[in-house]
DNA sequence: CTCCTTACCGTACACTGTATTGCGTGGATA
DNA sequence: TATCCACGCAATACAGTGTACGGTAAGGAG
């Protein structure tokens, strides 16, 4: 089967708004956005287009190739904006773009990492991430590179997609301490209060809310000085 | 609305099975573990189990909650094994069940980080890793631990999934290197040849096979090293 | 003006998660 | 022991999903 990146536009037909791969992508983020990637069907794409749900399958395969068009249009984003001086301010940026591309759409970070990423815009930012990454000091070889390059990877999905859980918990129980502590704290109280877990009941009791930009720039620091220091 | 883990089992009728949140999931994981997270319906489950297919709702309210219970159950795996000497062999070993709990149980490395994790089991291999990376030399306050583990649990989630995804696909093309280069060979061929993404590249071309479980604990090593190291 | 290709749409199917209704059998009570 | 009620369980029902299929109408070619 051929990726959706392979098949070329199907020529608009004398319609209204001649409907495109681009123009379904937006609108399919847009509603994601809103509503979720649970909330996103095909014909809820369709509805709001004003087209036919199987219009759509006309221009994609798959919902999950309209995923990956999804996906690969969020890349176009980070892939934006200059080359930085020195290849740790370049990755620094492409994450930090990552990041706040994940926290402008949520559904982002549950796509990421789920399947190759091979459209044209996230090989890009592979591509700049990569060579970034090769004029690392202490990258020597193809194999120091990729393997750098799979630690950098793996830190940003999971850390993107932790942040974005506890986001939406925080939002689902409610900001507030006493909120949070009354839905889901009979529970989590008892749990703790059992002695089991006296580790993570002192997280939880002790633990200021640390700043969640801060704290992911902090490991992201640490994970670069590790990238940067031995790997020889 | 109260966790699963709160409410008590359903007293068992005189049925030949009687049934219970346990069995439910030990099915459910069998299920997912032979067809995937897709093809794991709640009715496929209870025509399993020779059940109707309501019957699961006296045990369980949202199929999201039988995912929980299913992700509770493979910790539950994870926590065996008792302490070892020092705080890094004892993550280690955490780490490498982790590892191969997502490898015996692919749709694991689906679910992982994407729900707040507080099941019982979940929170006790929580509970051991935090305690265990408490004691490493850099770790003084509470702070610097929340970091740590926000640390760790982003690697283990981003490097699960990616090897899992890694995994998927190459069972999909087909293991041989022919066969990859012949199912998506074309497409990425072609994009690799406009040289834009020399880097890239480079990766595909001489990127050696490395072997992803040494991947795997160098990159887990070097996170280690971080976390033992600077801090402070 | 006619014909044919082809882009498009509506309908249809198998399947999902879940609410609701009703039956039938268990144990408790008179 | 006879009665009854409550509750465990199943079957049905509904709204919604992704996608295959067959017909329709509109465009350009002769």
């Amino acid at each position: 089967m051929v990726p959706v990146w392979e098949r070329p536009e199907p020529r608009p037909r004398a319609t209204p708004v001649p409907l495109s791969r681009a123009k379904i992508a937006e609108t399919a983020i847009r509603l994601a956005d809103a509503h979720g990637l649970d909330g996103l069907s095909v014909r809820r794409i369709a509805k709001e287009l004003g087209v036919g749900p199987m219009r759509l399958y006309d221009y994609v395969t798959n919902r999950s190739e309209l995923l990956d068009l999804m996906v690969d249009a969020v890349y176009a984003e980070i892939a934006e904006g200059g080359p930085h001086p020195g290849w740790r301010a370049t990755v620094l940026a492409i994450v930090r773009r990552t990041r706040a591309a994940a926290l402008d759409h949520e559904w982002f970070s549950d796509l990421l990492g789920g399947r190759p990423q091979l459209g044209p815009h996230a090989l890009a930012v592979g591509e700049s991430t990569a060579a970034a990454l090769s004029q690392a000091p202490a990258v020597r070889d193809v194999d120091d590179l990729q393997r750098a390059l799979g630690a950098l990877n793996a830190f940003i999905i999971g850390a993107l997609r932790r942040e974005v859980t506890e986001r939406r918990t925080a939002r689902a129980t409610g900001t507030e301490l006493s909120a949070w502590q009354a839905s889901l704290g009979p529970y989590l109280t008892r749990m703790l209060d059992t002695g089991r877990y006296p580790t993570i009941a002192r997280l939880v009791v002790d633990g200021a809310h640390l700043d969640a930009e801060e704290t992911f720039d902090h490991n992201l620091t640490t994970l670069l000085d590790g990238i940067a220091g031995q790997e020889g």
